[in-house]
RNA sequence: GGGAGCUUAGCUCAGUCGGUAGAGCAACGGCCUUUUAAGCCGUGGGUCGCAGGUUCGAUCCCUGCAGCUCUCACCA
């Protein structure tokens, strides 16, 4: 049972005495914050207020209490002789730590200069059966505070209700969001929404979740891994501005920078290539920032990120030069014996494609910190891009690295239907990856779309969980997932399967 | 999936070179009408992650399992 049984008997007790514990509304006034800011016009008027009970510092006839709500934290002063006997034995006995109040007083500023209301009454908006484990704190330190990582995601209400920077992140996380929709709808992009459940899958390389819809049969079915597919059909549509924010799933590795259900914001432009959306990105990325914190300079893990643009912009090959190998100039055997010769196990299929994006990766990549685009990637690992111009084994696509993250990416979008089909082709003749997974089912409905017309579109996809991480300072994903994925716990899984014999007496007959 | 580490009261943590555990805060009782990590006096609370093994005896040693953290692999 998740309940305290001291607190369960206390709220027994509570009821006994026809106290009301969960009443259905409260008529607040000010927020906590809202009586801070405005210290002045109310000083000695009427509020009413509501918060959660953070300290509880008795002396005797008179009692101090502290009150937390989103955003503010405020002293309240209760006197003995200003309440009637039952709600003074509810103040001295019947409050714990983590109970909401409301208070109704006046605003005033103690002999210690802490503004405070002086109580005229007291009401409890929620009886807490749980030991809410609230730190003590002053100024910027606290104590005793939940700090098993394990708790704090697994439950996360209980993580913002003890600390307020936890709260701030899921905010941040809004404005953020908030920001990127406003500068895209001021760009006169439409926000569209796209099917998370399909019975295709396709616009990236990775494993999806399969499920099956009972409705048709148990046809089998899949979670979306990218709304590529779905938002290009819109611009062959006709819509020449479209974005959508939505969750993607992709079946693959949980660290501090992937878990398997993320955000994704991508949108796409007709009539653009990829230099221009470097420019709008960097435009949206760095607008964000500023809205979201003040300024386009943060500071991530005792770094500075500096996103006002332009951002540096560096080709693939470029980068491997500068690190003394000359990649254009190597056929894959010369590629093996670089991986070789650095003890790095080489990708499979081994083409000179994913030889070049594989040693880009595991040499490159880790070490950029300030926002740079990394462009030009093989055609190998990229079947949905147009061919760079001049030079068919590249094709025109960037990637915004920031910190060793890839935080997005983007293409001059392929729109030659035809081509389309052979690279589809070409893909699978490569077979199966090194897991026995093929990707890219064909999607012959998608080649319809395109051959219908589609015009020259730039498309780019942009990690918001990524992004919100280098704007807060999280250093794992799980900081701005407000419910990351976790594994079950041994005790909850046993409870689920329990032993056949052991509950049998429980069954009704 | 591989490797390393962690798991002791509601919370933060000690500790036992193997003899069934302690502190602070929280809780409970008492005193205190401007305190603020309030203070003072007193009380209760833990099958030391789970399951085995070694041992006269394990929370401490060994093995397995689970979860989490870090790291490698994979990926966004």
């Amino acid at each position: 049972m998740p309940f305290d049984p001291d607190l369960l008997k206390k709220r027994e007790e509570l009821l006994a005495e026809e106290l009301e514990l969960y009443p259905y509304s409260y008529d607040r006034t000010h927020s906590l914050l809202e009586i801070r800011e405005n210290e002045e016009q109310l000083m000695d008027k009427d509020v009413r207020v509501a918060g959660r009970l953070l300290a509880y510092r008795g002396k005797g006839k008179m009692i101090f209490i502290d009150l937390g709500d989103l955003d503010g934290r405020i002293q309240v002063m209760l006197r003995k002789n200003e309440f009637d006997e039952k709600t003074w034995a509810l103040i001295r006995h019947g409050l714990d730590l983590g109970d909401w109040l409301g208070i109704n007083g006046t605003v005033f500023v103690t002999r210690m200069g802490e503004l405070s209301i002086h109580a005229s009454s007291l009401e409890m908006l929620a009886k807490t059966v749980v030991r809410v484990p609230i730190p003590k704190s002053k100024d910027d330190q606290d104590w005793n505070k939940l700090a098993d990582p394990e708790t704090l995601y697994r439950e996360r209400y209980l993580h913002w209700t003890t600390d307020p920077s936890a709260r701030q992140k899921m905010v941040q996380r809004a404005q953020i969001i908030s920001a990127m929709r406003s500068f895209l709808d001021e760009s006169g992009f439409l926000e569209v929404t796209t099917p998370t459940i399909e019975m295709n899958y396709g616009g990236a390389e990775a494993r999806p979740f399969e499920t099956a819809i009972h409705a048709l049969s148990d046809h089998p079915a899949f979670l979306r891994i990218s709304p590529e597919l779905p938002l290009k059909r819109f611009i062959v549509g006709g819509f020449p501005k479209v974005y959508t924010i939505c969750q993607n799933f992709r079946n693959e590795g949980i660290d501090r920078s992937h878990n398997p259900e993320f955000t994704m914001l991508e949108w796409y432009e007709a009539f653009t290539d990829y230099n221009f959306q470097m420019e709008r990105f960097e435009q949206l990325v760095s607008s964000v920032c500023e809205k979201a914190c003040g300024s386009m300079r943060v500071v991530y893990g005792g770094k500075e990120i500096d996103f006002t643009p332009p951002w540096k912009r560096i080709t693939i090959l470029d980068s491997l030069k500068e690190a003394g190998i000359d990649a254009a100039a190597m056929d894959e055997d010369a590629l093996l014996a670089e991986y070789k010769n650095r003890e790095i196990e080489p990708p499979r299929p081994f083409t000179w494609g994913h030889a070049v994006a594989g040693l880009f990766e595991a040499l490159i990549e880790h070490t950029i910190e300030q926002p740079t685009f990394v462009c030009d990637h093989p055609v190998a690992i990229s079947p949905l891009t147009k061919k760079k111009r001049g030079d068919d084994r590249l094709v025109e696509r960037f990637e915004p690295i920031v910190m060793g993250m890839e935080i997005g990416n983007a293409y001059s979008e392929l729109t030659d239907p035809v081509e389309q089909q052979e690279r589809f082709i070409s893909q699978k003749s490569m077979g199966a990856d090194k897991d026995g997974v093929e990707n890219h089912p064909m999607d012959t409905d998608f080649l319809k779309a395109m051959g219908c017309g589609m015009p020259p579109t730039g498309g780019v996809g942009l990690g918001v969980d990524r992004v919100v991480m280098l704007l807060t300072d999280s250093h794992s994903i799980r900081e701005v997932i407000a419910f990351p994925l976790m594994r079950t716990r041994d005790a909850e899984s046993a409870d689920e399967e329990g032993e056949p014999g052991e509950d049998a007496g429980e069954q009704p007959s």
